[in-house]
DNA sequence: ATAAATTTGAA
DNA sequence: TCAAATTTA
């Protein structure tokens, strides 16, 4: 009875029990990815670079024994069971709102053929929905999760990989079936796979553990772990982290706090799919925003990193020229967007999706509401970020703006100066679009306004 | 009740 | 050919 292994990401092989510690010795297992043709148009191209290394290095593990196809899951995986005679598809599972659309267009597509359907892998310690209030209640405010959520707990990650199952060789099916992991040809500043993250989760555990609590914030060092794109594509599991962590030490607890978040914002999304595009709170709705012309001016000006504002361009140039952002400049461009611009969250976050190698759906999503202030346990809405203020703090030096922002790295701005052009921008930098204070003034008057 | 890209389908 | 519907992040 062959089985379809279909990889929605590329998920850890000993993640993935029900169907390795289930299936009897010798069972025939085709492991496919069906690339979906817009997901290649509608993502950056380090992202898509990330995607297919991850592909690789996943079809490498099964000594090539994995199918890329392309094509429609729902028409591609019927097509599939009939090719192998599969009695049985396992999905590896998917959260987001277009993810359960998506399986319930494949099972739709199934139902008529016999063939069993069943969802496996949850890329999370705690899958959504499993944390709920004494009613049954879904939480809206993170801290109260975090408790519950530690006493629900997660297993172990798996021993190892029981690969007692016989992969299928795509090599004997149809060449038409067949295509390459895409190769886009983008520079990554961090390797795909399942080595690679391990690698750096264990360099990061040895060197920056402990220093976590205290330096996560600081832009300049290199005091993160670098596994969300690891997280986000399956290469690393959560589990396999946490089982790293002393949680009665600072910065392992600190960091444990960061994989709760994670859990949290994806049961959100689980409960109310609609709030990964529109208001959680809907009172913010009625909120005033820009949209006009000079919005999209300002728009591009913020996405291309020429705003005036040395820590918001920086942290945009990284994002355009690397694929990734530190979580602290993450929240200091949002709030500029929203707050210094008025310009809508739903603007940031696309362009944030697009660009950033580990953009997830309920992550960034959830993380602009909450500086919007109109998500769960949102930033309070007169939380206005000063930018240059949150760059003197956090880039003391100003190290990670003159790696990010050449026209700023001149001998003349040394050390902190850097984030206060006292005597003007220099030659090729622009002058501040806006007046900080002046805007925080409007944001607070806009955000009055819906009580 | 998003914005952008794509497909569908009515003229 | 263009507007409407669908799909996607």
């Amino acid at each position: 009875m062959p089985t379809l292994l279909w990889f929605r990401r590329d998920l850890r092989l000993n993640d993935l029990p029900p169907l390795l510690e289930a299936a009897a010795d010798g069972t025939e297992v085709l492991a496919c990815f069906v690339l979906d043709p817009r997901l290649e148009t509608s993502s950056g191209p380090r992202r898509l670079q990330f995607l297919g290394d991850s592909l690789r290095t996943l079809a490498d593990s099964l000594d090539g024994r994995l199918l890329i196809t392309r094509g429609r899951p729902e028409e591609r995986i019927p097509l599939l069971c009939k090719q192998i005679n599969a009695t049985d598809v396992h999905i590896s599972a998917d959260f987001t709102p277009f993810g359960v659309r998506r399986d319930a267009a494949v099972a739709a597509a199934l139902a008529d053929s016999g063939v069993t359907l069943q969802a496996t892998g949850s890329p999370y310690l705690v899958t959504p929905g499993r944390v709920t209030k004494d009613d049954g209640t879904p939480y809206k405010v993170f801290t109260p999760f975090l408790a519950r959520w530690r006493d629900v707990g997660w297993r172990g990650p798996a021993a190892s990989a029981t690969a007692k199952v016989n992969w299928i060789d795509p090599a004997d099916l149809s060449a038409k079936l067949r295509v390459d992991a895409p190769d886009p040809g983008a520079d990554l500043d961090l390797d795909a796979g399942e080595a690679a993250a391990l690698a750096g989760w264990k360099e990061f555990v040895g060197s920056h553990l402990a220093d976590y609590d205290e330096d996560r914030n600081r832009p300049d060092k290199a005091a993160t772990s670098r596994m969300s794109a690891h997280l986000k594509f399956g290469t690393i599991h959560p589990r396999t982290m946490a089982a790293d962590l002393d949680f009665r030490a600072k910065g392992p607890a600190s960091y444990l706090r960061e994989l709760a978040f994670r859990d949290f914002y994806a049961a959100v999304l689980d409960q109310w799919p609609d709030s990964a595009w529109w208001n959680w709170n809907r009172n913010f709705d009625a909120i005033e925003v820009d949209t006009g012309p000079e919005a999209t001016k300002a728009f591009e000006a913020w996405k291309e990193g020429r705003t005036g504002f040395p820590i918001v361009d920086a942290g945009m140039r990284q994002l355009r020229d690397s694929g990734f952002m530190h979580n602290r400049v993450r929240m200091i461009v949002a709030s500029f967007l929203v707050k210094d611009l008025h310009l809508p969250w739903q603007w940031g976050a696309q362009w944030f999706l697009e660009q950033l190698v580990d953009g997830d759906m309920a992550n960034n999503q959830h993380g602009w509401q909450w500086c919007a202030g109109s998500g769960t346990d949102a930033a309070p809405y007169f939380r206005v970020f000063n930018p240059t203020t949150q760059g003197q703090k956090f880039d003391p030096d100003g190290e990670y703006i003159r790696r990010w922002v050449p026209e700023l790295a001149g001998p003349e701005l040394a050390g902190v100066d850097v984030h206060r052009l006292k005597d003007g921008p220099p030659p090729g930098y622009p002058e501040p679009i806006v007046d900080h204070a002046a805007e925080r003034v409007e944001a607070l008057r806009r955000y009055g306004q819906i009580g």
